[in-house]
DNA sequence: CCTTTAAAGTTAGTGTATCTAACATATGTT
DNA sequence: AACATATGTTAGATACACTAACTTTAAAGG
């Protein structure tokens, strides 16, 4: 099995008990997305997070701007783990080969499903703040993980335009069945086909021709 | 150009002034599409949603058990219309051509980008209720529409199983493509490239071998 | 090592949101 | 006309986001 980064749940009170928290900002990223997790970004309230962190509920304020700001680097955090992810499902693969792209699929899918609070909020969580360069950054930097392979797996040298379309449609299906196999919809398919099938039929009829 | 079922943004005041509102229950709905379709579902409050429609804070809750219940009510609302948006375009094109699947993909597509507050809310909009069976029936209801098409095209009488994981991996894709296209993210394909191509390529793929 | 300064907490308070309770007014039935 | 019910109102309880003013701790310089 893969080592891959998971959020730790290990101890419930979170912190040590003194007046300065050490390092409150991680401490309350990871109230948030432990928060966001349970009860969805709906549902969400800074008050719960400053309760699960232990502090009063004005101490985010010295880290964060407001409830938004807090969720954007929620969301970093999760994008930041989603990256490193994304790389170490590959190891072992051999380079250039479609099991590489299939890899990326299922752990696309697996992240959007494992950490479907985190998923949610950064598609659609907050409306202003869209045009944050750190999130739209952090989206090109995982889609490049993608497009390097696409690249490989077609024979090119580099992300040519060609790359670039077959790269958008393989994301926008992965993208599009996460949405959909978390609302259980996958029991519209009949439920007795899986999910590597159904990727590897995806990756043939996009790479091919 | 097709008469497709739109949203009314007639008149600013939305109502008459009167003790008795007439449908109320109809007001707040539209109200609340608006103000979802303004602010996003997060940035939505009932309160701004009475003061459009010119009531009291209280008023809503003769109508509405709680405000997740209110924004259910809307998209219940907007997926209606996007049901008979769905039919609609097709009209007039040869049965079990794939240009009825490509019509069904584009009014998919741009329900989503014109009317991306009704579409994020109900992909997410809300943590509990996802289990509405009002909310899964409308759903089904939609993607039928889809499935009679792709198993005409494919020469079926009935929705095999085949048909049912083409017509899923139809849905993933253009689902997928909504989300991202909505975040500019169009522009990462170079921006050369435009929708119906797109659409086409995809069906091709999808629906031949 | 002591003093000063800035960082990172606190409590208290404001304004607004959701939702409930008690009350008021219209509507429709007999 | 009288009554019951549906549909609105005002007032208030509780919770949340955020700010201001104060306090404690850590860090830095002489």
């Amino acid at each position: 099995m893969n080592e891959r980064t998971k959020p730790k749940n290990t101890k419930q009170p979170l912190r040590k008990a003194a007046y300065h928290h050490g390092d409150l900002r991680a401490g309350l990223i990871e109230a948030t997305r432990r928060l966001v997790e349970e009860k969805g970004p709906d549902g969400f309230s800074v008050s719960d997070a400053c309760r699960l962190a232990g502090v009063s509920t004005a101490a985010p304020y010295k880290h964060f701007n407001d409830k938004t700001d807090m969720l954007v680097a929620t969301v970093l955090e999760g994008m930041g783990r989603h990256k490193v992810n994304m790389q170490a499902c590959m190891v072992g693969l051999p380079s250039g080969s479609p099991q590489r792209i299939m890899a990326l699929g299922r752990e696309y899918v697996r992240f959007a499903l494992e950490e479907h609070g985190i998923f949610r909020l950064k598609f659609g969580g907050f409306t202003d703040r869209l045009d944050d360069p750190r999130l739209q950054e952090a989206g090109e930097s995982i889609f490049e993980i993608v497009l390097r392979e696409v690249a490989s797996c077609l024979g090119e040298e580099e992300v040519t335009a060609e790359v670039r379309t077959r790269g958008f449609m393989l994301w926008s299906f992965v993208h599009g069945l996460s949405f959909i196999m978390h609302d259980k919809k996958m029991s519209m398919m009949g439920g007795d086909i899986d999910l590597d099938t159904f990727l590897g039929d995806i990756a043939r009829r996009v790479l091919t021709d």
